[in-house]
RNA sequence: GCCGUCGUAGCUCAGUCUGGUAGAGCCCCUGACUGUUAAUCAGGUGGUCUCCGGUUCGAAUCCGGACGACGGCGCCA
């Protein structure tokens, strides 16, 4: 089947074919009419004269509204006057389907669209997201298995959280609680002692009420667990998969990255290692632009984009303080009150993209710090025998696939990373 | 969990302060126009003013409540 993209890239100039699309705007004057069509991969404008085709189908392309399915047959041409410089002027046109009036025009409330969202993710917008998306997926899958490690895929229905206390959606198992994974955290800890280096992208659920440009109920979460590593050595491959991802996309999709903002040279520029700091030295230098933030408070929103500001690409900062950091993470053997752990920030509010950490390989400690929590030992049952048996050091992270890709297309909200946001107030459609 | 804004035609909104027969633009329909770029021009269709209750001769408008949505903060990826 014709591609649109190869039409506008001149590769079939001259030719006679059919192209196969969807109507995006259509406009007429009298004997004439400009039908501009979609497909997966860009638009086109087929010119329709009256004097061109049989009656019968004129009539029919004229009266056909936006979103109507239509083939066209014609001769390829190169034209200043068309919209990307080439249309297809119809020899023949066939309307496969009369839409009904399309509720999507041009002045639009972000209201609307979530609730037309079905209808929405037709737009040039969407569909370009769409296709850094893949783009992205496919660069972090590469990574990884280049890398060497071994995709292994974790349950999505749970016993219990990860993150302590925090938001887990209940789901009724055959008259038990059971509940939705929101990390495979405990799980990738199992595997990496059997398989070493383990990855996987997969969705995570949250129960959080977080009314925010960078939150999603449901997300899809990359993460990797890698035994006999430190901090430092996953932080090289958090550093490397990004860097990856955007070049991927820069070379894949420069079009669709440059009309949503994102240059795609900026893109190709990303390169690992990112700057690095301190928790402490991060302190010092909101400190020194007049931001007072007492010790052990996590960084916030308002912190995070101070310290990006201005920055190409993302940042890391390292060394948390341990008070409130989940209960799997490393202490630091030279200052215990720290923890082994980092997120990679972006800028543009997108904020945290990835969390991770050197995991606790200590069972005592890792039981102090569960019981410190407030947690019950006993419900991590099964995952401290990762502690009984041939524990060794190892680390890993999650990265927030929909943080990574709304970085990278600039987007001001993160639902338009993916084709239906699930938010705490809309799940539908 | 906290704070704020909003709800009128299919869509975007005005009208609410100061109560008196529901408005505009776009979409759509009809007609004109053989190079339009959000085409243009002329005419036309289209309403449970979110819902419930109250005040009033009379409520989109004033009062009370409910519901829904959007935006920001916190928490996280």
């Amino acid at each position: 089947m014709v591609r649109i993209a190869d039409i506008l890239h001149g590769g079939h100039t001259g030719r006679e074919l059919e192209l196969k699309g969807w109507i995006y705007r259509t406009r007429s004057v009298g004997g004439k009419v400009f039908v501009v069509l979609r497909d997966d991969t860009g638009i086109l404008q087929a010119t329709i004269s009256k004097d061109a085709v049989p009656a019968d189908a004129f009539a029919a392309i004229a009266k056909a509204l936006i979103e109507s399915a239509v083939t066209v047959r014609g001769t390829v041409v190169e034209d200043k006057r068309a919209p990307g410089g080439f249309e297809i002027r119809a020899t023949g046109v066939l309307v496969v389907h009369f839409a009904e009036k399309f509720p999507i025009q041009e002045d639009l409330s972000e209201e609307f669209l979530l609730d037309v969202r079905h209808l929405w993710v037709r737009s040039q917008r969407m569909t370009r997201i769409f296709r850094v998306r893949h783009a992205t997926f496919a660069a972090v899958h590469e990574y990884f298995r280049d890398q060497g490690f071994w995709e292994v895929h974790p349950p999505m229905i749970t016993p219990a959280g990860s993150e302590g206390g925090a938001t887990l959606f209940e789901v009724e198992y055959f008259g038990r609680k059971a509940y939705l994974t929101q990390s495979w955290q405990l799980y990738a800890e199992a595997l990496a002692l059997a398989m070493s280096k383990v990855y996987y992208i997969g969705p995570s659920f949250r129960a959080e009420k977080s009314r925010t440009t960078r939150h999603l109920t449901e997300y899809w979460h990359a993460e990797m667990e890698q035994a006999w590593a430190g901090m430092d050595d996953v932080i090289k491959h958090a550093e490397s998969v990004i860097a990856h991802a955007c070049h991927r996309v820069a070379e894949a999709c420069p079009g669709d990255v440059a009309a949503l903002g994102r240059p795609p040279e900026v893109l190709k520029a990303v390169r690992a290692p990112f700057e690095r700091l301190t928790y402490d030295e991060a302190l010092r230098i909101l400190k020194a632009k007049g931001m007072d933030l007492e010790w052990g408070k996590d960084l916030r929103t308002l912190e995070e984009r101070a310290l990006t500001e201005g920055k190409a690409q993302p940042i890391i900062v390292t060394h948390y303080p341990r008070v409130s950091q989940a209960f799997y993470k490393a202490r630091d053997p030279t200052r215990p009150d720290l923890v082994l752990g980092f997120d990679v920030i972006g800028g543009d509010g997108v904020g945290e993209i990835v969390g991770g950490s050197e995991r606790e390989t200590d069972l005592e400690t890792i039981r102090k710090s569960l019981v410190d929590q407030g947690e019950d030992p006993k419900a991590y049952g099964w995952y401290l025998d990762s502690r009984r048996y041939g524990s060794v050091p190892h680390a890993g992270f999650g990265m927030g696939m929909e943080r990574l890709i709304q970085w990278i297309c600039k987007l001001e909200h993160i639902r338009d990373a993916v084709p239906f946001p699930r938010t705490p107030a809309r799940f539908a459609p």
